[in-house]
DNA sequence: CAGGATCCGCACAGATACTG
DNA sequence: CAGTATCTGTGCGGATCCTG
């Protein structure tokens, strides 16, 4: 194939569901998030620039991932042909209007963080419980 | 294991990236967004309810899913012990506070919806343009 | 520098059959 | 009814090497 490898998210059998089931798991993908993220906070950016700002990800996923957001006119791509080849890339207005509910969703992630976090130890606790109690007396 | 099977979302290799990558990735998944979606607007459903209003869902995701998010602080199950057994989910305060912002999330894309298919034909026609106007003169 | 191509593990998720 | 247990495939995603 000509890309890389096969699309992120092609699949989409259950269209029956939820009419946008496939659009939210494109745009609650967790790379599709960074990456909105990090064009939308610091604006135009080159390839290599974004695999450092999205930290952990790789080149695969970098450009598998642009590529699709590409595809759905949520990414525009620059390509200025030089001696060092140079690509930008930068949201599109559609890309831009993802922005700010997808911050509400990374802001709310980072204010409850911590309840999550707590509410699973508490689980934990209530599970292991009867364990314990017998194992450790 | 207690659970059907492994938890989901149980990696999360990439705490250095973002902080928030491995909650954004449970929140942003699939089933949990369908089924906080139905919780949030039918309010207090039963596992067969949930089951009929989230189409497509399959016993054991929905089962893991719940599971997930109970542990998370996001559901409350409450079961009741009868002959005919009974269990009941609900949104918790905090599961309830995600739902604004996952709404928006669900709006946007029903919204751009069109927008993005319309993009990905024009997209897929310029990059077949060169093919196209040889074959098909 | 900006990708493309390929190999491959492993988690996600479906289908099915069985319990309390 | 409300789950659990198991077997299985599919494709996401990482690592590595190669090109314009």
């Amino acid at each position: 194939m000509s890309v890389t490898n096969k699309r992120v998210r092609t699949k989409q059998p259950l269209e029956n569901s939820c009419p946008a089931a496939d659009a939210i798991a494109l745009v609650g993908a967790k790379w599709t998030v960074l990456i909105i993220g990090a064009l939308g906070k610091e604006g135009k950016l080159r390839y290599k620039e974004l695999q450092r700002v999205v930290v952990g990800i790789s080149q695969r996923m970098l450009t598998l991932t642009l590529k699709t957001l590409e595809e759905n006119g949520l990414v525009k791509r620059t390509l200025t042909p030089a001696v060092p080849p140079r690509t930008d890339y930068e949201l599109t207005p559609l890309g831009r209007s993802l922005f700010d509910p997808l911050e509400a969703l990374v802001d709310w992630t980072l204010e409850n963080r911590g309840a999550m976090e707590e509410a699973r130890r508490a689980y934990v606790k209530v599970a292991t419980k009867s364990l314990v109690e017998e194992k450790v007396p």
